[in-house]
DNA sequence: AATGAATGAGTCTTCATTCAT
DNA sequence: AATGAATGAAGACTCATTCAT
């Protein structure tokens, strides 16, 4: 479970990051102290103020940063699948539940810890995890025009497949019966399935 | 949107109860204060801890409260729905989307802030909360032991199922696009879909 | 350690004054509440009430029981102790000793807590206090008039001896080294000494 | 009455610990608030926590001070007092009545707040209070073993020594009869007579 | 970029006390 | 005499943030 911002260029300030992924993550965006962070981060709680103007600015930042790595990596695995609906989707849930296991803390927040942000940082994210939704949506969309995918909710379905994916967060713990490669195995089952794309037997 | 709890039979009881419920919902439970919970209940922030001795406890009994009528919810439907397992798991399904979306914030609190449970607080909820995801694992391994349900993983579905009922709650508004009734069907199809039942056309 | 208010011949006002006394002597006038008391009391916080108007007045009848009982037996001492000044002391050192360890919290409330009184409950018990020390005053002064206390300081070695009685309430414990009446004998050594009578070899 | 503590090198932590010591003089450990020390040392009620992480160790801190003061001044005393264990009890009994009149409060504190802490506070401050009586111990040990203090509990009386000059406190007022050296002179005569040393007629 | 000291508003919780029954 | 519910003030302590250095 490698750091998941690795440098910024800037001094401390991917420790800092890192050390509010942390925070948020363990407590949630409340229950997180800016003294956690910085003990954390192993610096000073005034020099936090030197990079992040504010808690939820430092919050703003890490979803984003978050989101950022996901749409990437979300976008090279569907670019790699080829042009097919069904292996689009297939390798697009397996990088997504990758990213939520290696992830979880980063995936947790970025569930849970949105609604605590409000007025001009809140709708860069909202968009950003639009457009990652909008990704699973477009391959929905593709497989039911194609008519290989025939769940009769092509319109809907993308979300239930982001949510389940994002819900592995909640409950995976790392040395728990199912591994990475099961987890996503059977994910991207579960999503073929519910779309009601033909599953080989 | 009724108030999830009616009557204690103490005093302002449910009141707080209620208040509790929609302040944590609102807010989470780390942003929400006692004095916001006094606020909605209509009484003085002293008076809280007449009924409850801590806003851990307080958060624990909403919970509880919240996942006892959803148990006994899901219970109810389940009977009603005859033996076979496929309609089984289509009414349990209906009825957790509208529990769901009657009680969103409920919900919500109980997906979101069981974290900030610890100590003895926290693993009657956690019993709980297994006991309602059983009635779903119990639905899936009758339907995988009679052939009708043939996901590869009857062990592992009920868990997916669940997660996606709930994930409703996270961005279901009462004003949008769908109606609880279209929303129970579409669910109820995914998850037929889920575990691999055969589908009306 | 029998309870050192037995009856008031009024409903519980022993056992809420014997509660008072035992909360005041573990954690203080002010670090014991009213709810503390109750609870040892065995009755409601509200019923105290019905009693004792305040804490403030619980605290100074408790005191003025603890000074009467105190005084009284001193007094009794005394005077069965004769008319010399020499056995009169001992005799009123060794009492004083007993009630010391008897009613170690009594002492101990009586000596520390008599300074969180303010207003008309705070008079009587100074002049109540003035009193149990005028005892010894009296007998050293009847010492050094008959030429038999040989201290240069007659009339400030009363309150010597009378806070060297009270401090044994801050040290002993029940189960410690010296039995009562051995601690009742080494003072009257220790105070007669102080007071420069002549002392058996 | 000046000041007991005067300097620590670290902002206004003489300024606090000075206040402690007067707030908790005044009204007790728990009489005291906070508040009252802020006000006291002219700071803010919650910079008092960048220094003393609790009130419970702010007084361990308080005491600890007040404790190596006096001990400090007992040693110096003894050591300056020669060799005979007469004068050594003199001096240190003098030099115990002046701290106890110098810094009464400092006194009253050490004697009647210890047992207001517990846990890993409570037990360096027993210890150190024990250190401060070992140091009449010995004396009263070595006049015994020289046959110049004929007391016959020669094991108890250094208890009695210490308790009669802290009691000193609890009584003192700056504008009383007596003034320090009448009291430090007193008091020395009482404690070689109690020891039962031979006196100056 | 980095720190230690500082602050005012806020946190949860407990207090002594009152009131209706 | 007795209780459970209620309250406003105050308790210790933490918060995000600022400032001087």
């Amino acid at each position: 479970m490698a750091a998941l911002i690795r440098d910024t260029g800037r001094g401390n300030e991917a420790a800092i990051l890192n050390a509010a992924l942390d925070a948020f993550g363990e407590k949630g965006f409340n229950g997180a102290s800016m003294r956690d962070v910085a003990r954390l981060a192993g610096t000073s709680l005034s020099n936090l103020y030197n990079y992040f103007p504010s808690k939820a600015r430092l919050l703003a930042e890490v979803l984003r940063w978050a989101n950022d790595e996901l749409y990437a990596r979300l976008r090279r695995a569907v670019e790699e699948a080829g042009d097919d609906p069904a292996p689009r989707l297939r390798e697009a849930v397996r990088a997504y539940v990758r990213f939520t296991v290696e992830h979880r803390v980063a995936m947790l927040v970025s569930m849970g810890e949105v609604r605590y942000l409000h007025g001009p940082d809140r709708e860069p994210l909202i968009a950003a995890r639009d457009a990652t939704e909008g990704l699973f949506a477009d391959i929905v969309a593709q497989g039911a025009a194609s008519g290989v995918f025939r769940t009769p909710y092509p319109a809907d379905a993308a979300r239930a497949v982001v949510s389940l994916c994002g819900s592995i967060a909640t409950w995976y713990r790392p040395d728990g019966r199912l591994s990475m490669g099961q987890l996503a195995e059977q994910h991207a089952r579960y999503c073929l399935a519910l779309v009601e794309a033909p599953l080989a037997a």
